[in-house]
DNA sequence: TACGTATTATTCGCATACATACTATCCGCT
DNA sequence: AGCGGATAGTATGTATGCGAATAATACGTA
């Protein structure tokens, strides 16, 4: 529990401060690292839409918005980049003449390998000399900032 | 350290899909938080400006951007909206005619005390149910993270 | 079957952030 | 004094994200 009787005296006392600048900080980190791994137009934003395609191939673009937390006028733009830049396509959907059907190139396929093996050698950086015990620690304690939104916003259970 | 051989199941085992995720949702949580209080204006963007000016009032652009670890040209833009919103005046330094002097008006310093408890009720809606020995290991965690880039991009030690 | 509502996706306007290129000014050194 | 490099700020273009409004389609119910 957030003690209310805590003084913030530094920026960096401030616990949203640090996830923001955190969060800008590792998007600027992998951004290089895939510019620097021969991966033509991959982007840090591309990756939670390419995570829901290589788990399941073909979706429609509401469950990829759903999967990925974001809203669906987003994802037309991110989709939008992501089929000029050759990992996915966007197919009307057979049976819902409202939704599109979201596929992978062979080029948003192939990707994934490399794509991970950038992840893990960005994150052994970012998380260089912190215990992992304490990685796994903040960890849950986003996720559970993240339940305790979508817990009062009136959502349901994220599903 | 984060450990190579980790394989990443689901999204929200991904540190990097945490962060950004949080990051969003405190934003827009503090949004709607300030929208409920009555303060004209305020954004969460505007925070660490504001809490820089706090400290000292009078600063250039340059002294604000390295503050808040923006960008020069990010500042811009959040400058004209902050003077647009009343909080801040942009005059030229005297002694400088290249530096603008940033200065907060009436309104961007009685905000304070306003703000600062807005924060603070966000923070304890965030932080619901979580100790606070892990909040403060999860800060350090984002604190290092934050070290460990500025470490490798060639920057000084963040003067 | 037809109407009303819900769902799917897009468009538009705005905010936020960066990189790059540019202008204006300052300052050290000759 | 003046030249050259450093510094301060802005302009521009792009990416990323949201919300509100809109269009098209699907679906439950009378």
């Amino acid at each position: 529990m957030w003690p209310r009787d805590r003084k913030l005296r530094k920026l960096d006392e401030c616990p949203y401060y640090l996830v923001s600048r955190a969060s800008l900080l590792m998007t600027a980190t992998l951004k290089k690292t895939f510019a620097g791994a021969g991966i033509r137009g991959l982007r840090p934003s591309y990756l939670v839409v390419l995570w829901c395609l290589w788990q399941r191939d073909g979706q429609k673009m509401i469950q990829l918005a759903r999967c990925a937390g974001l809203e669906p006028s987003t994802m037309t733009g991110l989709l939008d980049r992501m089929e000029r830049d050759g990992f996915v396509t966007r197919e009307p959907a057979p049976q819902d003449r409202r939704a599109m059907h979201i596929q992978l190139t062979d080029k948003g396929l192939g990707v994934h390998d490399t794509a991970m093996r950038m992840m893990d050698e960005t994150l052994s950086m970012l998380f260089m000399g912190i215990p992992l015990e304490e990685i796994d620690i903040a960890a849950r304690v986003l996720r559970r900032i993240i339940s305790n939104v979508r817990g009062t916003t009136g959502e349901s259970t994220g599903r």
